[in-house]
DNA sequence: ACATTACGCAACAAAACAGTTGCGTAAATT
DNA sequence: AATTTACGCAACTGTTTTGTTGCGTAATGT
């Protein structure tokens, strides 16, 4: 799978989103803490995780028996600058055209 | 599932993402002229241009026999905002964390 | 008029995903 | 020392996704 991609895909599902929302508040949480509010199992949860970690959209940090979940600001950045590619393109593109058709 | 979830997840694909891409150079394109060189079926195509379509990603315009593909960028707008939003929120957050613990 | 092209619909198989339960273990608490 | 807590690993089930094939039809081309 594409870089793109997978950020696009991990980001791409409800229960992932919300956790990316949360720990967007500015807080780490642990993998129990996140648990504890989503509905399902801690293991559930952990898979989801594990989906953004591959992605990197977020960084785990072992620390004793918890594992703190951070966010990763730089790879929600790439993400925006990679749409912002797409819609340049488009821009340009579509300017070229109008160009060409009032010529 | 979320609005938001709905257009990263139609984007979380490598197929759509390298079709996405493609419209984004401007040209509108009938599902035949899509399905050619994506090495998958027309009908295999055909869905995933389908997820494009109910993420409001793309748009389909019927013409005689053909359907053509458009890019809507209003929605990679849409997407894109989210994540500002997103990238914002942590550094607020991460700069009212800074004061304090510099108070 | 006949052939071809571009498409939709539907049934199917294989693979991937989401979520669960059960169990083991190392770290923290009492 | 005994208990509790936070976690990982692995097997399993149900659901969704991905992609296929076969067939029908309306629009275009010859």
């Amino acid at each position: 799978m594409t870089n793109e991609a997978v950020v696009f895909n991990a980001l791409g599902d409800p229960t992932r989103l919300k956790l990316v929302k949360r720990l967007s508040k500015g807080n780490f949480l642990t993998i129990t803490q996140v648990s504890l509010d989503f509905g399902i199992t801690r293991q559930g949860v952990r898979r989801h995780i594990q989906v953004l970690a591959d992605a990197e959209v977020v960084w785990l940090e072992p620390k004793g028996r918890d594992v703190l979940v951070h966010l990763n600001p730089v790879m929600l950045e790439k993400a925006k600058k990679y749409i912002t590619k797409l819609e340049q393109q488009w821009g340009t593109r579509l300017n070229a055209l109008k160009s060409f058709v009032e010529s």
